[in-house]
DNA sequence: CGGGATTTTGAGCGCTCTCAATATATGTGG
DNA sequence: CCACATATATTGAGAGCGCTCAAAATCCCG
């Protein structure tokens, strides 16, 4: 499972890299609301002596395990990784991706038990947020942090029915035009601009155990992307040629705005 | 979409269709906790008032629709009812199956756009929940109603997470016996016993919808689950003759003690 | 008893898989 | 800086699982 590391650094995007916790307060804050009622400087003072300290983390590691207690709410900073389940005969479903900005480990109820692993696909340098867990307890003291929280865990969740018409819906090429086009506007959001080169540290492989198809097959249809000139890959890299092509191809929409209705 | 009506009173169950708060408190408290910690007698009550007059709802009606905001959230008190989301060529994924004791339309966040839409399977009868939604706002007066509302969403989180699985990795009986599992566990915490003859008034379209399968290999797999003897069907009702088979079959895990982690 | 919905059955097709083998990066140690 | 070892990407051939399209049989409700 080794990878590029430099991957998430690429092409001097907008402020990535520059100051870990710009990222993470930008995400938040977006998170909390793009109108009004943005995060409090109390709030942003807390996230930023949250990124104060980051640890660095190999490719290939477990952030958590599934079945054990969360015992460390973390977000990324810098790299990729993804929340997978591993079946006993070896094969492997992938639920989603982390990449900079995301949280990870933070569980809503009080019983803090893993539902799923997580495992970085790259180098990935991460700040623990357990104060902001802490802070999460009080609505009334943060409410704009708490706002956060809870869009980002809504946020997550809408992906994830994304992902469920994904695999139950959707031929291989819809399936693999439509998390190019995810992972796309998600980038964008964090500054690298989408319908440029983007960083796309993901294997071929890896991608296949996401979408529910073999490596082989998620190949052939990359290519016939390429073909189509509706991709362009270079290195770890991606280009989204025509993102309102992809779009019409695997009916993709913005998942702005949505919210957790259960 | 015509279906049977008296499925989820068949067979004299436990206590399902007795009192309809009943079924309903049980369901929270064990979501509370299974030892101690339940819910409270205040909480015990407005749950009572909750079901005092519960609203019936034909089959084929939305509960609510994908993009509108959530208007009222409640609670399933009897029949069946599924969330699903429509692709604009016809093609229809359901996400999840809403049983008697269920929960619906409770966003945890501030935005209550609805990211589904919910429509019944069955003639349904259900309950206003909006005042548990409002003590859910309090967690100091209601810990118990709070635990419970976070565990059913953690709940309902964690049948998404197996039904990707499905979707993504598992072979069509694996995926057929799975979900038949899951439903027949669920089932039996509301009354239906494991094993013995239980409602099952999902038509083999709708199964296919949710499984990412077609109607007519639905039909086939179940005939050759049946020739196995490993379920056996009868009117709108299905019985599994050998869980223990099926959940090697299909590598099924008991969801029990699962929380949202993400 | 009639009509629509649902289930069942058959035939043929095609998307995607598996199994290799080969080519190309990528990373490591000398 | 090169040679090797490993991981990843590519390509080909063949097979299989699940799909589509029909038609027939059942079931269910009024």
């Amino acid at each position: 499972m080794k990878q590029t590391e430099m991957a998430s650094g690429a092409a001097n995007p907008r402020f990535v890299d520059r100051k870990p916790h710009e990222l993470l307060w930008r995400r938040l804050s977006r998170l909390a609301g793009l109108s009004d009622a943005v995060l409090s400087d109390q709030e942003r003072s807390m996230i930023r002596q949250t990124c104060a300290a980051p640890g660095e983390v190999p490719a290939g590691a477990a952030l958590y395990v599934e079945g054990e207690p969360l015992r460390k709410p973390g977000a990324l900073l810098a790299g990729w990784a993804c929340r997978l389940r591993l079946l006993p005969d070896g094969r492997r479903q992938i639920f989603d991706f982390l990449l900079p900005g995301d949280l990870f480990g933070h569980s809503l109820g009080p019983e803090p038990f893993a539902t799923t692993s997580a495992v970085t696909l790259t180098t990935v340098s991460i700040a623990g947020t357990g104060c902001l867990w802490e802070m999460g307890r009080e609505p009334d003291r943060f409410p704009g942090l708490v706002r956060a929280l809870a869009a980002a865990h809504a946020r997550q969740q809408a992906l994830l029915l994304d992902h469920v018409v994904r695999l139950g819906r959707q031929t291989a090429q819809e399936r693999v035009a439509h998390l190019l086009l995810e992972l796309g506007h998600r980038l964008d959001e964090i500054g690298f601009p989408l319908g440029s080169f983007v960083p796309m540290p993901l294997t071929q492989e890896v991608m296949a155990d996401a979408l529910g198809l073999s490596g082989v097959h998620v190949n052939r249809t990359l290519q016939q992307l390429k073909r189509e000139r509706l991709i362009e890959t270079k290195a770890a890299s991606i280009r989204l040629i025509d993102p309102v092509a992809l779009a019409t191809i695997a009916d993709f929409r913005l998942p702005s705005g949505r919210s957790a209705a259960p």
